[in-house]
DNA sequence: CAGTGAGCGAGCTTCCGCTTGACTT
């Protein structure tokens, strides 16, 4: 069995995470290598480059997934993880005994497993597996290990694979249908939908405004806090109404109050002069508030936003660096456990610089709010057994201020409750017309504040923080009260407020969406696709995001529905206990069954999605004037606004849809055509000529008389490269109207030559004879002896007389002399016969002839002409040529750009 | 989204989760 092992005795530990490794090796001392596996090793194809030749002919190749036999993941080490696995190998050929330490959940279990894949040792291996990183922990978790759980390994093969079938084949329907390069996938389309919902909600609220007074009111000078504010609450003994009896309509939802509006709030106001109040009521309640829970991933990124400002991602970089150096622990958790010594730590502290009076007797436990919390890891804390306070850490700038929030948060849990007294009080009095109106205060004294001394969380919005309440004077039912100051105040109900990088990531995890290592990158990645911008710290969606989401909804629905990654977790759950079965859970998702639509028939019968209906919205109508008949249009250069007549307007990106009101959209549509230029009339036929910015660059034209039959174009000519649209004169204009200009004829054949521009620049046209000519100048200077010239000479065709390209050398396998050419598509080598693209990774100007040769044999491999291969393939082969014609507009737009 | 003239090689995009550096600015 042992029969590679080199009797040294060594034992080599494999964890995750290098800054553990570090930790650990320290725990175990020697006879223990303990290395990483940084991450996961290996991973399903990610690209066309990465699959292996053995699979590439296969229709599913793309997928790297055998959806027909068994949904067969096929994996490869990732390019980067290659000298590492090297590595590892050679660490275990001197070891005795692997021990895989790798997190305990269902991602951990799978890299153990793929460790034992790739690395096939031949010494015993153990699975070892622990919580927290103490030393006692660690020994413990080595001398009971136990063996690979491959129940858990096919729950996480099976999310794995649900997610490329989601994420590869999805996508390629929005590359069809919206627009090329997009992307599907079950956290960010959900994520995506998240912001266009709120946004739905943002466009479809009404305001509603209602007005109320408010008071400063004197209890008079034997009070200590004699000032206080109240506000008005009621008047003849109906209450007045406040923001949450309105509806998002602006329709008011409670009946039986009062809605005041201006006139009768000042009239109110101006009656209360010489109004006295009296105390009617005081009623006083504990009030008790229990600690926050120590930080996980979650939390932590809300704080560090609310408080810090950090991104999710800065936040989780300054967190890195403080990991990695040691000052913390890790910081992609979904716990809030925290190891015993860590509460023995935060209890020292808590005595040491507070006093015994705020320690509880026992100490505090948090149940985990995260439904499907896996729980690998400890909450993120101070590391050690002993807690460093931020002075003694000697950190600075941000890394300074994240420790000081998590070690607060960490020694403020194991604190006691805050506690105080309620107190809220009304104050009635007669106004001068006769109304009876009662005035509220309510306050906060806090008799003993507890953790509230060492820690108070942020607010997402500007209402009053745990600490912060007024003190109110401790009046009694009977005194009597001033007011020393009244005032009518106006208020208008908010729509619901944007989601932030934060509140979108909390909202994520009470969904269940996306695991503690990929919430920040769920931001970048919808951000990257252009389906959210940033304005501010608010997440505006695109309108490129409610085409994409509302085909989703309409042909996906399932898919992005907000229940799918819990009802995915469900049966991985039941995978991971041996209860379901990967395969046949797969098979039901891809292929369908009696009660599910399968994924691979939604997404091959793509006829009835009509992608202009998709990308058409009615322009919203927050005032109700009716039809307006403006639309919205989604096109290939990006949101543009069309009225009833075709005339269109281009929309600017950062124009956050809940922005665009009809009349917006009519502005939008009056200064695109005030953004042309009118340079005066031509002389010659009296009509206007402007200049205009259009799909190919700046142009002029001349505007035909409204009566003109519809038959008659306009003349239009691009500006030359030398002009532009602030500078051009009506002289140049004309000029350029004269083209294509008849340069004279020639004497031998007796046709005409011309001057023109065209698109691949200036040229000479003879019948159908053409001619590249130098400088667009020329146009209207070439002389017909120039151009006989030129036409004595033999016609270059192609790039080929343009850009001979570099030779390489002769080809081994045919002979030919192969060359670097420069194309439409980038780069390609040539041997006269085959061409071949260059790939990602070749460089046209170091590249060898024996990587070109390699090329144009694999492109010699695929057969000379693409052959019959029965209609479906046929069919196949269309439809990709058609996303192909997509890709290169969309191409030639983002140059422009 | 203005309208022109030929002809040259297609190949690839995309998912979610685990981890760090290696990059550039």
């Amino acid at each position: 069995m042992a029969q590679d092992a080199t009797g040294s005795g060594q034992k080599l530990v494999i964890v995750e995470s290098p800054a553990k490794a570090k930790t650990i090796a320290g725990y175990l001392g020697p006879g223990y290598v303990v290395e990483s596996s940084i991450g996961h090793i290996r991973d399903l194809p990610q690209s066309a480059s990465d699959i292996p030749a053995s699979i590439k002919g296969e229709p599913w190749a793309r997928l790297g997934v055998d959806v027909d036999n068994d949904f067969t993941p096929y994996y490869v080490v990732s390019s980067d993880k290659k000298s590492h696995m090297t590595k590892l190998k050679k660490l275990l050929k001197e070891s005795d005994e692997l021990y895989l330490a790798t997190d305990e959940d269902r991602e951990g279990e799978a890299i153990a497993w793929h460790l034992q894949e790739e690395l096939k040792p031949k010494v015993p291996v153990h699975r070892m597996v622990f919580h927290e990183i103490t030393k006692q922990a660690i020994q413990a978790a080595v001398a009971n290990p136990r063996t690979l759980d491959t129940d858990l390994v096919e729950a996480q093969e099976a999310r794995r694979i649900l997610d490329r079938l989601y994420g590869y084949e999805v996508s390629p329907v929005l590359w069809k249908k919206v627009m090329p390069r997009l992307s599907a996938g079950r956290v960010q389309s959900v994520a995506t939908r998240l912001v266009v919902d709120r946004e739905r909600a943002r466009i479809a609220f009404r305001s509603a405004s209602y007005w109320d007074i408010e008071g400063t009111f004197d209890a008079g000078e034997r009070h200590e806090d004699r000032m206080f504010p109240g506000r008005l609450h009621a008047v003849d003994g109906s209450r007045v109404a406040r923001g949450s009896d309105f509806e998002s309509t602006g329709q008011l939802k409670s009946s039986g109050v009062v809605h005041l509006e201006r006139a009768r709030a000042e009239a109110l106001v101006n009656a209360l002069h010489d109004t006295t109040f009296e105390v009617r009521s005081v009623e006083s309640k504990p009030y008790r508030r229990q600690p926050y829970a120590p930080f996980r991933t979650t939390t932590l990124q809300q704080e560090a936003s609310r408080k810090l400002g950090m991104t999710a991602s800065q936040a989780m970089s300054v967190a890195q660096r403080l990991y990695e150096n040691g000052f913390i622990t890790y910081m992609r958790t979904d716990s809030t456990t925290l190891s015993q010594s860590a509460v023995n730590a935060a209890r020292d502290q808590v005595r040491d610089l507070y006093g015994a009076e705020y320690l509880p007797d026992s100490p505090r436990t948090y149940a985990s709010k995260v439904k499907n919390a896996q729980e690998a890891h400890e909450a993120i804390r101070p590391a050690g057994e002993t807690f460093r306070t931020p002075a003694q850490t000697g950190l600075a700038g941000q890394e300074f201020r994240l420790y000081e929030l998590i070690w607060m948060r960490t020694v403020a849990s194991q604190m006691k409750d805050a506690v105080g007294q309620s107190v809220s009080v009304r104050l009635g009095g007669q106004a001068s017309t006769g109304e009876d109106v009662v005035f509220a205060a309510s306050g906060r004294v806090i008799t003993f504040h507890g953790f509230l001394k060492a820690y108070v969380e942020g607010r997402d919005d500007e209402s009053e923080s745990d600490d912060s309440q007024a003190r109110l004077p401790a009046v009694e039912e009977g005194d009597e009260v001033s007011a020393a100051a009244l005032q009518a105040a106006g208020h208008e109900t908010k729509p619901p407020a944007r989601f932030t990088e934060a509140t979108l990531v909390r909202e994520l995890e009470e969904r269940e969406i996306g695991r503690p290592s990929t919430y920040a990158s769920i931001i970048g990645t919808i951000i990257n696709r252009g389906y959210v911008y940033k304005k501010g710290s608010a997440l505006v969606p695109s309108w490129v995001a409610f085409s994409v989401v509302r085909l989703l909804e309409e042909h996906f629905e399932r898919l992005v529905s907000y229940e799918f990654t819990a009802g995915m977790e469900d049966i991985l759950d039941e995978i991971a206990g041996g209860r379901k079965d990967r395969v046949s859970e797969l098979a039901e998702f891809y292929f369908g069954s009696d009660s599910v639509e399968g994924l691979h028939k939604l997404v091959t019968e793509l006829g009835d999605i009509d992608a202009r209906e998709l990308a058409t919205f009615p322009v919203p109508d927050p005032q109700g004037e009716g039809d307006h008949g403006i639309v919205l249009r989604v096109g290939r250069y990006g949101p543009y606004v069309e009225d009833r007549d075709g005339e269109r307007g281009n929309v600017p990106d950062d124009l956050p849809p809940d922005e665009l009101t009809p009349e917006k959209a009519r502005d939008l549509i009056a200064n695109q055509s005030g953004g042309d230029v009118e340079l005066g009339t031509h002389p010659e036929t009296g009509l206007a000529i402007v200049a205009k910015a259009g799909r190919y660059g700046p142009y002029v034209t001349e505007v035909l008389p409204e009566d003109a039959p519809k038959k008659e174009k306009p003349r239009t000519a691009s500006l030359f490269k030398s002009m532009s649209l602030e500078e051009i004169t009506l002289e140049q204009a004309v000029q350029l109207l004269t083209l294509p200009r008849v340069v004279g004829v020639d004497p031998e054949s007796g046709e005409e030559i011309t001057a023109q521009n065209g698109r691949y620049g200036p040229y000479l046209k003879k019948g159908t004879d053409s001619r590249s000519i130098e400088s667009e100048e020329q146009l209207l200077t070439i002389t017909l002896d120039e151009a006989l010239r030129i036409y004595a000479q033999p016609k270059q065709r192609g790039r080929a007389a343009a850009n001979p390209g570099k030779e390489l050398g002769e080809d081994p396998a045919s002979g030919n002399k192969v060359t670097v050419k420069s194309g439409r598509f980038g780069y390609y080598v040539t041997d006269g016969e085959y061409n071949a693209t260059l790939r990602q990774g070749d460089d046209h100007e170091t590249i060898t002839l024996d990587r070109a040769a390699e090329l144009l044999a694999e492109k010699r491999a695929k057969g000379p002409a693409p052959q019959k291969r029965g209609a479906k393939k046929t069919a196949k082969k269309s439809t990709a040529k058609k996303t192909t014609k997509k890709a290169t507009a969309k191409k030639t737009t983002a140059k422009k750009k």
